[in-house]
DNA sequence: CGCTTATCTGGAACGAGTCAAGTAAACGTC
DNA sequence: GACGTTTACTTGACTCGTTCCAGATAAGCG
């Protein structure tokens, strides 16, 4: 059993579910966070399927766990966010995402067409963090959007 | 504020506004669009209080020109910012906000605490449509947010 | 096993924004 | 300056995503 310590999705999950649950559960206890089905739920929900949206993760955790009640998932998303094992986006004109990749300051590019989004790693070092003028801000965090078509909606 | 001596708010508004109303009407002309009360009023607002939300936009608006219905502010802050005549943002955790700086690509920078706005020249060239990997993306646009203390919510 | 914390049921409420149908106003034309 | 078409505004109900509000039940962990 590859116990992946840094929270990094594993890409090679065999027997679905088996590993990233495991997974799923230690980081949990490493954030000090009680081990429940919901929580390791809506985790592997959103390490199957990134930048879901709170209606999206709840049907993907019903899917699998059966009844889980909203409120359940939105307590889950908050804590988990809280925790800093969730990340929380909020792009323009669509609701709140969640995505497992966390640590990392890392970006999105968003299709237009079809709001599909990508992560784009932090290109370098300079644009990060770095306005010509802070007018006095003490600044700790630079969030770039990248706005354009995808390649199954350029056509 | 200037009181008109009837009670009708009608060409009698000669002061500060004066020359923003014209501004505002002829820029209205100029993208096509009739030129009504609650039209110029908003660009009026918008110029004054920048970076407002449609509710802020709203109260603005009828303090000036007495009753306005709400649907009214919607309908004009979407045509305006069909027209082009002015940008609405949606930073997370927030209302949309509009301005009517528009024409070019500036950022905004946001405090944690307050939630005051302040712009952000587009610093230089680099940063602002160069991902690492576009992923075959076509991309137009680069939105890029700065989060932090502004000087009054630092101590 | 018991204490603590999470989740459930189910509701109500919220702010932001939209839809729909009728009324009023702007502006080119006469 | 009045007319009539087109466009804008009013009114009011409504959706959507999200949060809050209990009390009751269930489950995790020491």
């Amino acid at each position: 059993m590859p116990t992946d310590e840094e929270g990094r999705p594993r890409p090679a999950a065999r027997r679905q579910g088996e590993t990233s649950r495991d997974d799923a559960a230690s980081r949990l206890r490493a954030a000090g966070l009680r081990v429940t089905a919901p929580r390791v739920g809506v985790l592997v929900a959103l390490e199957c399927e990134s930048h879901a949206d709170a209606d999206t993760v709840a049907r993907h955790v019903r899917s699998s766990l059966g009844a889980v009640s909203t409120q359940a998932v939105y307590d889950v998303l908050h804590a988990l966010t809280e925790a800093g094992l969730l990340r929380r986006i909020e792009p323009a004109g669509s609701a709140a995402r969640y995505e497992t990749r966390v640590g990392d300051n890392h970006h999105h590019m968003i299709c237009r067409s079809c709001g599909v989004i990508v992560d784009v790693d932090c290109s370098g070092e300079a644009p990060c963090l770095a306005p010509a003028h802070t007018h006095g801000f003490a600044l700790d965090e630079a969030e770039v959007t990248f706005w354009g078509l995808c390649p199954d909606c350029r056509q």
